[in-house]
RNA sequence: GCGCCCGUAGCUCAACUGGAUAGAGUACCUGACUACGAAUCAGGCGGUUGGAGGUUCGAAUCCUCCCGGGCGCACCA
């Protein structure tokens, strides 16, 4: 559990006391007062704000009502002393045997430690990398695709009941040029050796599996067949192998989906048209044009105002109103992502999270109306916009284009510098910064990388224990075996600090839950490694502190037990960024 | 022109969402391996949080205006 939540608790119960003896006035606004860890640790275990917070509603001055939580909080069986710092704030110490104890939660809940009841079952819908099949992941997707997935874990942890999901834009122009291109790359493979690829067509050689597939398929009959006819063939064909080619991308880093949505499907099955009768009904819906664009890179000279189907869009916070149907009848290209959001919505979830990158600023505003629209106001929708990943070679921009051919995949990249390697590095950022990711440094300095820091210090764990099998039989370092360690003999400075540090992590983890920012683990877990290497370095000097004591068993055994709970942690963060914890370094 | 995001130590980034003396890593300087793993540790150097106002007990964080950078602004997807 959360001891800063507990202790949270313990304040508000003494300041209704406070309201009962008239010490302060009743029915104060209590929801900003909180108990955390002092930002300076010398200040204590734990501080409160409650004197500042309450002060002016309760018309007294800080430090009074200060003075008299504090007093009133030292009756605590738990609280060894206070004091009351600054303009109120009230620290308190907590009786070492207290932190000593909590290992005991660390022990029995395992992997399980850390979890909260945040998300208390809700349903929750996570979207993220949704990229176009039209190709191998993208490096450039890489880092939405990491977010989204350690969000998800972080989610998960947080007891919310999480879907993962990947829409697939399988439903545009896109997948015509792609299936165009596919189908050249077949009439290659049937003998056309000196056919070359059209300008605008997709160049890379990742379609001559397709059109090896398609010759397997169909043997050489496409070839004779009108475009009308072989198109949506190879358009379907292309797609899946594409949707095959990406899944395995995904697999490289250990993401995998749990709902794929199909807009084709979506638009067969008569959604988008049931979206937009809903939207008609709700009256949203009218003809109308709309005023000339203002973006500066289109030429207003060939820009004229048409009549078009709109949506009402800017009563829900966009800019101005948006088109459902273009001028000869077809959907715009939002229409099918509105009806999309609202099957999600139609599929019980309340809360829809889309991981995009910050270049769909512009279709942001967009789905967010168009979704408020649709459901009625009945849905939250959190799109989170991830930053762009800038990629360099030694310090100069590397470029590439799909079109091109020469773009970089996500596949390269893992297998450059590994799976772990790339999801910490971007996960080591908040979603909005920009990062410069350049392959050399990363590749040599992946030593410095401070994956490998918190990596080390599990490993050093596992080390530990490993060599504590000479002095221990197996089943005396269980879990619950170590449940029995006196732990009272951890009440070195250093061990207390270890396990203060330790005891934090489910406040983190609802709070990086709460706020969708994984990067606090990341931050976290360096902290808490830092703090594990300080510790057996200075068993280096001071051998009493080492955690194997020749002779000491009872205290050796009860350091085991710091171990591994430092160890399990380490592990549980680890996770939820999709690192592997390794037992030994190579 | 408009909208969103960013600007923090030489460099890369944090700062528990308004809390106390703004912290880590890296670089640089000093020190610790007859080792429970030195991919580590201890210490030092390094800041007008882009600038100017404002809000209040209290601002890197909120508001206004500037400066600089990024991304976006079509019936394209």
């Amino acid at each position: 559990m959360n001891i800063f939540k507990k202790f949270q608790a313990d304040v508000i119960d003494i300041l209704d006391e406070m309201v009962k003896d008239e010490f302060i006035p009743a029915n104060l606004d209590y929801s900003r007062v909180a108990v955390e860890p002092p930002r300076d640790i010398s200040h204590g275990d734990m501080a409160t704000n409650a004197a500042l917070v309450l002060s002016k509603q309760a018309k007294r001055n800080p430090r009074e009502i200060g003075e008299e939580l504090g007093k009133r909080l030292l009756a605590n069986d738990n609280v060894d002393s206070i004091d009351v710092a600054g303009p109120g704030f009230v620290n308190f110490r907590l009786d070492k045997n207290y932190w000593a104890e909590h290992l005991k939660e660390i022990l029995s809940l395992g992997v399980n430690y850390g979890d909260c009841k945040l998300g208390n079952k809700e349903k929750i819908n996570v979207e993220y990398v949704s990229t176009n099949p039209t190709g191998p992941i993208h490096v450039g997707h890489t880092r939405g695709a990491v977010f989204g997935d350690s969000l998800c874990n972080l989610l998960e942890k947080a007891d919310f009941d999480v879907t993962r999901e990947y829409y697939t834009n399988d439903g545009g122009a896109q997948i015509d040029v792609l299936a165009k291109s596919a189908f050249i790359r077949y009439r290659q493979l049937l003998g056309e050796e000196e056919l070359k690829i059209p300008e605008g067509l997709y160049p890379g050689e990742y379609l001559i599996p397709v059109a090896e597939g398609l010759k397997a398929e169909h043997g050489t009959k496409l070839k004779d067949m009108p475009e009308e006819e072989w198109l949506p063939i190879i358009r379907k064909f292309a797609v899946t192998q594409m949707m095959e080619l990406i899944r395995e991308d995904l697999k490289l880093l250990g993401i995998e989906h749990d709902v794929f949505t199909s807009e084709q499907k979506l638009s067969d099955d008569g959604l988008v048209d049931k979206a937009f009768a809903r939207l008609t009904e709700l009256d949203l819906v009218y003809q109308g044009t709309l005023p000339p664009p203002k973006s500066s890179n289109i030429d207003l000279a060939t820009w004229e105002a048409k009549e078009l189907t709109l949506l009402k869009a800017s009563e829900f916070g966009d800019d101005s109103d948006r088109p459902l149907k273009k001028s000869n009848g077809e959907w715009a290209y939002i229409t099918p992502d509105i009806a999309y959001h609202f099957d999600k919505f139609e599929r019980g979830y309340k809360t829809l999270i889309d991981i995009v990158g910050t270049d769909h600023d512009g279709w942001v505003k967009r789905i967010k109306a168009g979704t408020r629209a649709v459901t009625g106001d009945k849905a939250q929708i959190y799109p989170i916009m991830v930053s762009i990943v800038n990629l360099l070679m030694d310090g100069e921009p590397y470029k590439m284009s799909k079109r091109a051919g020469t773009f970089v995949t996500m596949r390269d990249v893992v297998e450059e510098v590994g799976a772990g390697v790339v999801r910490f590095i971007m996960l080591t950022r908040r979603n909005d910064q920009v990062i410069d990711f350049d392959f050399k440094k990363v590749v040599e300095q992946s030593k410095d990388n401070p994956v490998f820091y918190v990596q080390y210090a599990h490993a050093r764990c596992c080390s530990v224990l490993r060599n504590a099998s000479e002095h221990f039989k197996d089943e005396e370092l269980q879990n619950k075996n170590l449940l029995k360690a006196n732990f009272k003999r951890l009440n070195s400075e250093d061990e207390v600090e270890l396990i203060r540090l330790m005891s934090s992590y489910p406040r983190l983890i609802e709070s990086a839950a709460e706020s969708h920012e994984p990067h606090r683990v990341a931050f976290y877990l360096q902290e808490l490694a830092a703090g594990l290497h300080s510790f057996w370095n200075k068993g280096k000097d001071n051998e009493d502190l080492r955690f194997i004591i020749d002779g000491d068993n009872e205290l050796s055994l009860a350091r085991m037990a710091l171990v591994r709970s430092v160890a399990t942690v380490l592990s549980s963060g680890l996770n939820i960024l999709g690192v592997t914890a390794l037992e030994e370094m190579r």
